[in-house]
DNA sequence: TACACGTGGGC
DNA sequence: TGCCCAAGTGT
């Protein structure tokens, strides 16, 4: 019988999918596409990855863009605080570290949104370093392999001392690599296919009959559902947008003006007072634009888009680098949040200025 | 430690 | 339809 680290790299080499990341040796692009795929599907992160790499071909050629530029290419990912980390990470390695990536697991892993796991994953698939991944397909693979019976997050400790023994320092990109593809491909969250797994003969959870009951479910509570209204104000055929403070939600993205309403009988009002609070001009709501749903991670909202008119309109004529009047071809140069592309596919619609 | 942080796909 | 979740990190 073969040992763990064989079967599972030999069914790896046999069974692995083609990705545009595999088998990349520039750090910069597997640096990349880990921080592409935090908690994000590989189908969605593919085209993506290929038009950054298109745009960003480097890391000097991230460092030198504007925030807006690489927000743009992020647009439609999500977690946006990933590509503003990456931004400021890419200029820290060409200021600090002459450009090049380090390649000791303590400098790396301080880079702003590099965590334990993205260190280990680059560190062993670009520098060769016998770093064991845990990411949540590892975990689920873990938790089956040894019938971990507690919540998975409390196993990190176990499963990364099982994977030190057991990760290969010839290949230990490969091994983390097939481990993760093992449980992305095979040893799936709802039903694992056990006939196809290379490893059931260290696998307790197999052995157990009830594989899937690992790792244990754990329930959650219900999120909020917000109601907003957001306005397209505009003036001398350009509308109005702002950029969201960093460090929030959709941090460094630009939006139509927005406020959350509690009144649902009055949208309309709230949306005059709250943006003259906010923004500090007065606008006039001339008509209902349409109504859109949308959920973030923690909670859902209906956003209600109104056509304004500016009234006072010799405030706010010059764009800064918070708010700005764009025509409709801004949408194709400033990074929007999905919800405001909603509101903007029922304005072309309706041909946009009406 | 638990929660904030996006979006699209699967069932 | 509505809920769960996916190659996690920061606070």
């Amino acid at each position: 019988m073969s040992d763990f680290p064989t079967l599972l790299i030999n069914w790896y080499r046999k069974n692995k999918r083609l990705l545009p990341w595999r088998g990349e040796k520039d750090p910069y692009k597997i640096w990349l596409s880990e921080v592409m795929l935090q908690q994000t599907q590989v189908e969605t992160v593919i085209p993506f990855y290929k038009n950054w790499i298109q745009r960003f071909p480097d890391i000097s050629s991230v460092a030198e863009a504007s925030q807006d530029e690489v927000l743009k290419y992020w647009e439609g990912l999500g977690y946006y605080s990933r590509c503003r980390n990456f931004h400021r990470a890419c200029q820290i390695v060409i200021n600090n570290y002459d450009g090049k990536i380090p390649n000791q697991l303590e400098d790396f892993r301080k880079l702003p949104g590099v965590g334990d796991y993205t260190a280990a994953a680059v560190l062993s698939f670009a520098f060769g370093k016998s770093t064991p991944v845990i990411d949540g397909n590892v975990s689920r693979v873990m938790s089956r392999l040894v019938k971990f019976s507690e919540p998975v997050e409390k196993g990190r400790t176990v499963f990364r001392k099982q994977l030190e023994e057991w990760i290969d320092p010839e290949n230990p990109g490969e091994f983390n690599q097939a481990i993760m593809e093992l449980g992305s491909l095979v040893c799936l969250r709802n039903q694992p296919h056990c006939i196809k797994c290379p490893v059931t003969d260290f696998c307790v959870g197999f052995k157990s009959g009830s594989p899937e009951k690992y790792p244990r479910k754990v329930s959650r509570s219900p999120i909020p559902h917000k109601t907003m209204a957001a306005a397209v104000i505009w003036n001398n055929s350009k509308f109005f947008i702002q950029k969201r403070p960093s460090n929030s939600l959709l941090g460094g993205l630009w939006e139509l003006p927005g406020v959350e309403v509690t009144n649902k009988k009055s949208k309309e009002h709230q949306l005059v007072k709250d943006i003259k609070k906010c923004i500090g001009f007065e606008i006039q709501p001339v008509n209902k634009i349409g109504t859109v749903q949308h959920a973030y991670s923690h909670f859902k909202v209906t956003l209600h888009g109104y056509h304004c008119r500016l009234i006072n309109n010799n405030l706010l004529k010059n764009p800064t680098k918070k708010h700005g009047w764009i025509s409709s071809d801004g949408i194709s140069h400033y990074p929007f949040p999905r919800v405001n592309h909603k509101l903007f596919e029922i304005l072309q619609e309706q041909n946009w200025e009406q």
